[in-house]
DNA sequence: GTCTATACGACGATAGAC
DNA sequence: GTCTATCGTCGTATAGAC
């Protein structure tokens, strides 16, 4: 792989996993064998530049991945189980998510730089695009449609956070048993 | 106000504003004008000592607050509907949520500070406790309960997380109007 | 395009006077 | 209990050779 997209596979994983300022230069620089001068190359702007750079290209990975999960399943219900079981699985594995979700950068960053702010606003944007798309299909209005996506992105990246916090898979286990009561209190 | 006092309000605020990294001793100490040796008099293992400090004293003042709203209302669903119109205010008034929330902190402390990550899980622990009673008390089970109580928590804290992304007030109050749909979805 | 060496500031933390 | 002065480290970023 070229140096360019190694430095961007290594950050993203690593600011998923520890969050923006935790992550230094040279934490990334040391696990992809890369020196400074190299990424001061392909990022002039520095730091900053290459966390956009991870969110943009995360944002195409992501929704490559949900849409081709989305495709496999006939209902929201089920696409939305497959992805959970996918986040429960990699978190039992490694204690962390680094699929799906950057919330450390959204509330470490959001407030502080409004390029991060407006590349994260993006990625959450596709995903609910993603959910609404599949809701019409089946069968909801376009309003209840965009109102479930957002619920169901806020209560999944909020049910990563409680995992983080608690230690245990719980809590996505459990968003994940209610969907089918949540997804039938809503007119279609 | 003593000085320990005003050193824990002042970085809660800024912890809860900007996460922990970001937020350096010195912009907590000229916040409040005081200095490092008065800090490391009160807080002798310094930052991570001060973080956790504050996270039981907001442990606190949580509960003392939402106990105050959920003993003001009748149901859950107004109590809730009622915490979500004092998380909307507050950001509408400053764009940030120092209140209820400490989000910043778990996912970029969660996986770094086993202290942390424990003061963090028994705050939400305390949260959800709170919910759950007044599940209960609503004539759900025990089981129910929990299980909603867990959704409610997590969808109010992931729609924080889309609020400061969006910088929109639109995704707390969202959830705030599929409340009624949610809880009547569950059997009593 | 990648390397080494280095600049310079900010960080958390400490020491010792008062 | 609070002050100032300072230490060592690590942060991001730069300069210039190859």
């Amino acid at each position: 792989m070229d140096t360019k997209s190694l430095l961007i596979e290594t950050a993203t994983i690593l600011f998923q996993q520890k969050g923006y300022k935790t992550v230094g230069l040279n934490e990334i620089l040391n696990a992809c064998n890369v020196t400074k001068g190299a990424l001061y190359h392909h990022f002039p702007n520095g730091k900053e530049e290459l966390l956009i750079t991870c969110l943009h290209v995360l944002k195409e990975d992501i929704m490559t991945d949900i849409e081709a999960i989305f495709s496999q399943h006939p209902s929201t219900e089920d696409a939305v189980n497959s992805m959970i079981d996918k986040l429960v699985n990699i978190f039992e594995k490694d204690g962390t998510f680094t699929t799906y979700t950057f919330s450390s950068i959204v509330s470490e960053m959001a407030t502080m730089s409004e390029p991060v702010r407006y590349a994260c606003s993006e990625l959450y944007e596709s995903i609910e695009q993603i959910y609404s798309t599949k809701l019409l299909t089946d069968g909801y209005s376009d309003e209840t449609a965009n109102a479930i996506s957002l619920l169901l992105t806020a209560s999944i990246e909020g049910a990563m956070m409680l995992c983080l916090t608690k230690q245990s898979t719980d809590p996505l286990k459990t968003i994940a048993n209610l969907l089918p009561i949540l997804l039938r209190g809503f007119k279609k």
